[in-house]
DNA sequence: GCAAGATAGGTTATAATATAACATGCAATC
DNA sequence: GATTGCATGTTATATTATAACCTATCTTGC
């Protein structure tokens, strides 16, 4: 969902809403972890994990949209240690794949 | 560097230049590997290595704005592998670190 | 209680990023 | 030379995001 799909829906309730405040809404639950941004396509979506302090790492369907959300501590840890290699500190990772979600392989064999 | 910085450094010889050429080039750069989008700064670098085909990894420093690209089949395949346990079939990767340059870190444990 | 400052959120305006839609020109083919 | 197809130019606008300022509420010391 982009942040104006948003404003879109929440101005149904309240016709004032102004981008400023959805943005700033949607820093305070990324802060939180209860949010993510998906920066290869300017959008946010919902966390769902239990635990919302690991690092997301999210598969995105070009078909459907569909955003899955898994994670690895190998993978953090690993890419870290790359990063750090040249003295480097990480602090934030982003990692997102690109590609075709089961159902729509599926549906794209039939067809 | 953003779109539009490359737009105005272009426009210095040729003042007709308009945001789509630059965005046509841009894509047709990255197509040919040349060039690599940031997706977490919505920027474009150079790419810096002599094999234009490899998934890059990104790390960003937030202080001074530098970017070092490196590389690791190790994490690409990880991840591949990781998105595809649900069927997932990968096609692009996006990996961006952000964090400190050893520059950096060296100037604040100065400061 | 109340003035002074701090803080959160509202509001207006605009900046920055990106693309749609249409126009033009040029080359290849017939 | 007309026709068609493609690349690029051009205009306009959509989309994403933030700056700057305003207002109300809360807070702390007096």
């Amino acid at each position: 969902m982009s942040a104006y799909e948003v404003l879109d829906r929440l101005r149904d309730g309240n016709p004032r809403l102004a981008p400023p405040t959805i943005y700033r809404a949607l820093a305070a639950l990324i802060e939180g972890g209860r949010v993510h941004r998906l920066e290869s396509l300017k959008a946010f979506v919902a966390c769902k994990c239990e635990q919302h302090r690991h690092v997301p790492i999210f598969s995105i369907c070009k078909e459907c949209g569909t955003v899955e959300e898994a994670f690895s501590w190998h993978i953090t840890n690993e890419l870290s240690r790359i990063a750090g290699q040249s003295g480097f500190a990480p602090a934030r990772h982003v990692i997102e794949v690109h590609g075709q979600c089961a159902r729509c392989e599926a549906k794209e064999a039939l067809a």
